[in-house]
DNA sequence: AAAGACGACAACCGCGATACA
DNA sequence: TTGTATCGCGGTTGTCGTCTT
């Protein structure tokens, strides 16, 4: 039943690959394809944890990798990205020929996050440092045809990650505009996600207070009454209030499309 | 010049999802 | 159906180089 172990942690080197451990994996894999990490450090002559050669190859050792700096572009758009996904540093990195979530995330935490800090930006919410609480709701959203951005998720492994996406957004009352059935077994489709807050944050009680989390930090209802939220959420719409301390802004997928 | 602080990044760890026996 | 291994991901830690005092 079951598989063997892993690997074994005594028999393992850790720490720095040296140069001959990364030649041994570059002709490995170059030989046999990457692939069946567990077996594949034994093959290889390797001192080493599968996972261990797994992450040295993806972050390092692939040929497709561009090493050295930023763009300002790809600056601009993982903060886009982030914006839209948050911490999704794998489908981030999809969108980034070249970089590895790994290479993302750390240039994220080290440069991007200060970045946006100086420009008065929260790095996790995307949006204006001390922000005053709004008085009014804000506005609707412009039609989605000018609003509508484009992400291409382009392997496999991506649609897939969309689709959990789209299950957990049922399992959360997230509302999804099925506009057009046909698009979902296109490829190429505008998925026009909306993730919304429980419609139903009905007499100003919100979702985690109706499952019982009353005086949660994730209550946003409190922020109603208090009137000291970030402000953006109200009993009567669906748009821009906390849901589980996440802006539906952020988690607003209407404007994922596949290409 | 030395020591401590800080920044950058490579690598590890733990966990969830999935595959497998 | 169930228990366990594997894979992949995100968070965290460790280490090394650079800067500041």
């Amino acid at each position: 039943m079951g598989r063997s172990p892993c690997c074994e942690k005594a028999h393992t080197n850790k720490g720095a690959w040296t140069k001959e451990e990364d030649d041994r994996l570059i002709s490995y894999i170059k030989a046999h394809g990457e692939g069946c990490w567990r077996s594949l450090p034994k093959s290889a002559g390797l001192l080493r944890c599968g996972k261990s050669c797994r992450l040295r190859w993806i972050n390092y050792l692939r040929p497709d990798l561009k090493r050295g700096n930023f763009t300002e572009e790809e600056d601009e758009l993982i903060i886009k990205l982030h914006s839209l996904l948050g911490n999704k540093w794998s489908l981030i990195a999809g969108r980034l020929p070249g970089r590895t979530d790994n290479e993302i995330k750390n240039y994220w935490n080290t440069h991007i996050r200060r970045k946006l800090l100086n420009r008065g930006i929260d790095p996790t919410t995307h949006r204006p440092l001390n922000e005053p609480p709004q008085e009014q709701p804000p506005p609707p959203p412009p039609p989605l045809s000018a609003t509508t951005n484009t992400i291409s998720f382009s392997t496999i492994k991506e649609e897939k990650q969309e689709m959990s996406i789209t299950n957990t957004c049922k399992t959360m009352f997230i509302c999804k505009e099925e506009r057009n059935p046909v698009e979902e077994r296109c490829p190429d489709l505008n998925l026009e996600l909306r993730i919304s807050p429980p419609c139903q944050q009905i007499r100003g009680v919100c979702f985690v207070c109706r499952l019982g989390l009353q005086n949660s930090k994730d209550c946003s209802c409190n922020n109603i009454i208090m009137g000291s939220g970030i402000g953006t959420s109200t009993a009567n719409s669906n748009s821009g209030c906390d849901f589980l301390g996440i802006k539906s802004g952020v988690l607003d997928y209407r404007s994922l499309e596949m290409k």
